[in-house]
DNA sequence: GCCAACGTTGGC
DNA sequence: GCCAACGTTGGC
C-alpha cells in the first residue's frame, strides 16, 4: 500500500464532485514527474486529494480504482490517466498553512515544489496529515 | 493580479 | 548540449 496526494483547483473539478459522482478519470497530467507518479499508483493505494489556488486545503481522501492506462485526452505525447474512488472527506480539512508549519511534513513536494500535482508521501506523512483531519468524517 | 519557481522549447 | 526565453502553476 502506497500513499499519494493529488492537487486539483475546485472550480475545474472538487472533491465534492468526486464524492457525487463516485469516481473520477484523472486525466490531463502533463509533466513527467506527475506521470510517473501516476504510473506508479497501484490499485487500493490512498490518496490525499488537494484544493489548489482555491481553498488551499486537503479535503478528502480516495483511492486507486483503476490502474494507470493512456490518457484519452492527450492528442500526442505519452500520458497517462488513473481511475480514482472517493473514500470520504476528512473532519477538519488540512490547510496548507498547517502542513508547512508541521515539522513532520516539511520535506513533502507540496511544501518543497509548489507545482508539482501529483505527489507521493510516505506512511507517516499520509498519517500525519489523517491525524491533522481528526481522520474521516 | 502579481510574481516566484520551475519545466520546456528552441537557437546556436 | 548549453542556456536564454517563454509558458504555466499556484501561493500570496
Amino acid at each position: 500500500m502506497a500513499y499519494w496526494l493529488v492537487k486539483s483547483e475546485p472550480f475545474v473539478f472538487s472533491f465534492q464532485q468526486i464524492m457525487e459522482d463516485g469516481k473520477a478519470m484523472w486525466d490531463g497530467v502533463r509533466n513527467y514527474t506527475a506521470r510517473n507518479n501516476l504510473r506508479a499508483m497501484q490499485l487500493g493505494d490512498r490518496v490525499l486529494f488537494y484544493h489548489s489556488r482555491e481553498g488551499l486545503e486537503v479535503v478528502g481522501l480516495c483511492e486507486v480504482l483503476q490502474e494507470h492506462y493512456p490518457d484519452p485526452t492527450a492528442e500526442t505525447g505519452d500520458w497517462s490517466a488513473v481511475d480514482l474512488k472517493p473514500v470520504g472527506p476528512l473532519r477538519q480539512p488540512v490547510p496548507l498553512q498547517t502542513i508547512k508549519s508541521d515539522p513532520s511534513l516539511q520535506h513533502i513536494a507540496l511544501v518543497k515544489m509548489g507545482r508539482l500535482s501529483v505527489m507521493p508521501l510516505t506512511e507517516a506523512e499520509f498519517m500525519r496529515i489523517m491525524e491533522l483531519g481528526a481522520g474521516l468524517a
